[in-house]
DNA sequence: GAGCAATTTGTACATTCGTACAAACTAGAG
DNA sequence: CTCTAGTTTGTACGAATGTACAAATTGCTC
């Protein structure tokens, strides 16, 4: 069905390989030798299944953007549908965030090893990735800002946007540089707790669009754990 | 009183060269030739100045940390000064925002540039930088937490430490990649407006740090530009 | 088992990298 | 001018990189 045979073993291997190394290094600093080592395989091979370095890294894009985005389609889907509007807001938000730390129950889709690769590649602004990487992602983001906008009459689209914007970085930020949560909290907070991390992204961006609303007057629910009645 | 000559030109201009190629490519991926080529220079003066690539870098944070840190410590003495708690936590807010996106008068100083090379190193991930980078803006962003923990009665470490987590994950995401605000608003909101972004920044965090606070009673002031009275 | 296409291996190549260092140059002091 | 310390230049080196390709190997079909 898909014109080649299934033999997986290497080929897959070394996918695998290489997004935990561009993951966690980068693009540059990675060689085709360092992949094919940790994937126990040879240099040539990668070379003849992917034809260069960019043909793998746009085989790694191409694996892990349609899942992830439908993943969020499906979600966004559900979320769409309740009424209430700061839950659905509540719902947008976690509908697109969840994906980019949890992986879809299958091995491969989105999580949080590929949102990382992904923060790495915008830092680095590669020019191979920059040809990749595309738009794949902004037509789910302008789905997700148009869902957020329906909950929030008044809000301007310059802001959601933003705002965004915002969100996106902190979750990168968050995939590349945990430690300093942990550490700028002396170990109360676990950066790497991805859990926790979706929580407060999550909690941060509805009070960050909720004063957006023309609708202020009804006070927004607060979902951090620590909240408490005066 | 430098213990050397004061003879600029070439050693400078190797350095502003460096810092401008470094924010826009990554480390790893502009080469000393790269660098030496824009300063109108030879490649051999790079090593007769730092010794290394790596002694470059650690001269470009040399210059450009302390006194970014000074002017955020400036600003942040002179924001704690407010009475009225809101006031005081919007002040605070700018006192780290601004100095990372606008150069404090003297040509050195922090800076969008030199932020931009900040998340690009972040990223990364380079042993080089990791060792540098240190906790040079530790104790800055110590301070900060400290800062917004007294304009916020009743909120926990944790979320505060997670929303400047976020808070600078959204700075250095809107330095490294602007053209997507521009793209997702269709032009209407400018991704590489510093005042713009900085004034977006701010109300985004505000409300985010606002909503932790026990005291929610009083309407948060909403700052943004397309603020309406219903 | 033979034949064959798909894969894997090994090796070679041209480039580019950071660094080292000797030679040439520069400018101020005596 | 001459000397000298401080720069700048040019070049060379070993290591590492992405890529190419011929040879060896594998696994399947008949």
């Amino acid at each position: 069905m898909n014109g080649k045979r299934v033999r997986p073993s290497i080929r897959d291997s070394l996918l695998k390989s290489a997004v935990t190394l561009f993951a966690q290094n980068g693009y540059n600093a990675v060689s085709l030798r360092d992949i094919a080592k940790a994937a126990a395989a040879n240099v040539g091979s990668i070379t003849y299944h992917f034809g260069s370095k960019a043909g793998l890294l746009r085989e790694i894009y191409a694996r892990h953007t349609e899942p992830m985005n439908a993943r969020r389609r499906e979600l966004l889907g559900e979320a769409r549908r309740i009424s209430d509007l700061d839950e659905r807001l509540m719902a947008i938000l976690r509908a697109y965030v969840v994906p980019a730390f949890i992986s879809s129950s299958e091995s491969d889709g989105g999580g949080a090893e590929f949102t990382r690769l992904r923060a790495i590649m915008s830092a680095e602004g590669n020019p191979d990735a920059r040809a990749i990487i595309a738009d794949a992602f902004d037509e789910t983001s302008r789905a997700f800002v148009d869902a957020v906008a329906e909950c929030l009459p008044g809000a301007s689209r310059e802001s959601l946007v933003w705002r965004s914007q915002f969100l996106l970085g902190g979750l990168y930020y968050t995939l590349i540089n945990p430690e300093r949560v942990t550490r700028l909290s002396g170990g109360k907070a676990e950066g790497d707790n991805r859990e926790e991390a979706i929580r407060e992204l999550v909690a941060a961006t509805f009070a960050s669009f909720r004063s957006l609303s023309e609708a202020d007057a009804e006070p927004a629910p607060v979902v951090t754990k620590q909240r408490k009645r005066a």
